[in-house]
DNA sequence: AGTGTAAGCGAGAAGGATTCGCATTCGCAA
DNA sequence: TTGCGAATGCGAATCCTTCTCGCTTACACT
């Protein structure tokens, strides 16, 4: 259980919303889970617990490094645990797949043309669409 | 008064709002505007016209290839004419500046990337934030 | 030019995502 | 344990966007 040690680390109380979340976020399958789908699973697994609270304490976790928030086409945001590497993303159009991938190239030019462009870089996303290979016509 | 023909040409009749919508971001110093962007600006200019109506119509623009919409962080989309070649996009998080840029390299990456991955590729986002030259700390 | 008709419009209501306000409850240091 | 400030839950509020619906308009056909 580092869960509770994570948050004391981030400097956050061991609440017992903050814990539940960390430990969904942990253990769900997908990594990208939006805030209605950590409210459901909550739910789901007999808490009480208000949108809001999930809300605050993604925001809360964002802040502190523990999270990030991504803003895919169309709709909600997604969270994902901030544990891993940098990394872009593939998402499918269709059914929602995400995929991830890093590209040292890719993240040299941005570093390159923020320069170029006088701008001091603080973040930068890179999102690919498309249709993922279950989702792709079978015209091949 | 090329605006009619231009929607002609998609397939749209060519009403007042539309041609309206149409000046204004054919006219507007910024290339990226959002819907209440144009519908301040209509206003402003004593169009009577509604906000539903102005979101109909980038929409309608949107599927009839006229116009780009961007997801940028945080609210609102904004729109841009589709007139110019692909571009990517450099953001002040402080100002909202828009610095458009092409980098060939990074295209070609992700089409292998997405190549890789078995994904058809049907459109991609890449926004890089930052700080731009005006709001960048004076330190340098 | 006159006109019928489907497409388009304006206004306000509705909807989804997210945040706010506030009384109550909880974590944690003493 | 106890106390206090921080955190929560609930419902209301807000922001952006879309929908509904009765009225108007563009445009093909006289």
């Amino acid at each position: 259980m580092a869960v509770q040690t994570d948050l004391k680390r981030a400097g956050l109380k061991a609440t017992l919303p903050r814990l539940r979340i960390l430990e969904i976020l942990e253990g769900s399958p997908d990594r990208h889970v939006s805030a209605e789908d950590l409210y459901r699973a909550l739910l789901a697994a007999g808490e009480s617990i208000g949108i809001a609270t999930i809300y605050r304490v993604l925001t809360q976790f964002e802040q502190a490094g523990l999270v990030i928030r991504h803003n895919f086409d169309g709709g909600s945001a997604v969270f994902e645990l901030a544990a891993s590497e940098h990394h872009d993303h593939l998402v499918c159009v269709r059914c929602g797949r995400v995929t991830e991938f890093v590209d040292e190239t890719i993240e040299e030019r941005q570093r390159m043309i923020a320069a170029q462009n006088g701008f001091t870089m603080t973040d930068h996303s890179l999102i690919i669409y498309g249709l993922c290979p279950d989702c792709r016509p079978e015209a091949d």
